[in-house]
DNA sequence: TTTATATTTAGATTATCATCGAAATATCTA
DNA sequence: TAGATATTTCGATGATAATCTAAATATAAA
């Protein structure tokens, strides 16, 4: 992976609202509102986070209707694991 | 891990030169002076970024003459991993 | 005890970032 | 089409953060 990417990665997840939204999304897919209801910020805030986990690509959108739809990427946060053993040389066993 | 913690440890990666202190410290413990060889940046902000890893107890320090040997600590990588699978859901095998 | 070496601290600058309210856009429904 | 709902974009603001040079501190050597 590209050290732009990497760096991309790194930041999005350094931010505790953004590991929130992930770790929200993790009990599945949902819309803004939804996860807005979860968080105690702006929908305008919501919306940047969004955009950038959506830039790390860790997170994917689809439309339904007037709502937007967004999902983990589970193969991203797999090479960010992968990434962070290689960082510090842990095995994780 | 308090949520303070956990802040300080994903805010200590975040940054790239960070990231490569942390590797040229996989290769072994080193001088100030050595990692600084290794990098592009000044002294005083390699010193900033030494104290960031130190306050993340990612990296510990001893004297040895007018030296200061910088040290990983594997135990918090050891627990940021893990913090890193909960985040990702990931197993990691 | 003066000088050299190693590292940190101080102070300043510039850039990035999280956040908000308001306005804009897009979709749906009546 | 008009109004309601969902989300994003705009523009601004205050807070952090990365970086530098210069000065300070601490240790060692001559």
């Amino acid at each position: 992976m590209k050290e732009d990417n990497k760096q991309t990665l790194f930041q999005a997840i350094a931010d505790v609202q953004r590991r929130r939204i992930l770790e929200i999304l993790k009990t599945g897919e949902q819309s803004v509102a939804e996860i807005n209801d979860k968080l105690d910020i702006s929908g305008a805030t919501l919306s940047h986070h969004l955009t950038i986990l959506k830039q790390a690509d860790l997170v994917r959108v689809r439309r339904a209707g007037q709502k937007r739809i967004y999902t983990l990427n589970t193969s991203v946060l797999e090479q960010l694991l992968i990434m962070f053993k290689n960082l510090t040389g842990q095995s994780g066993e």
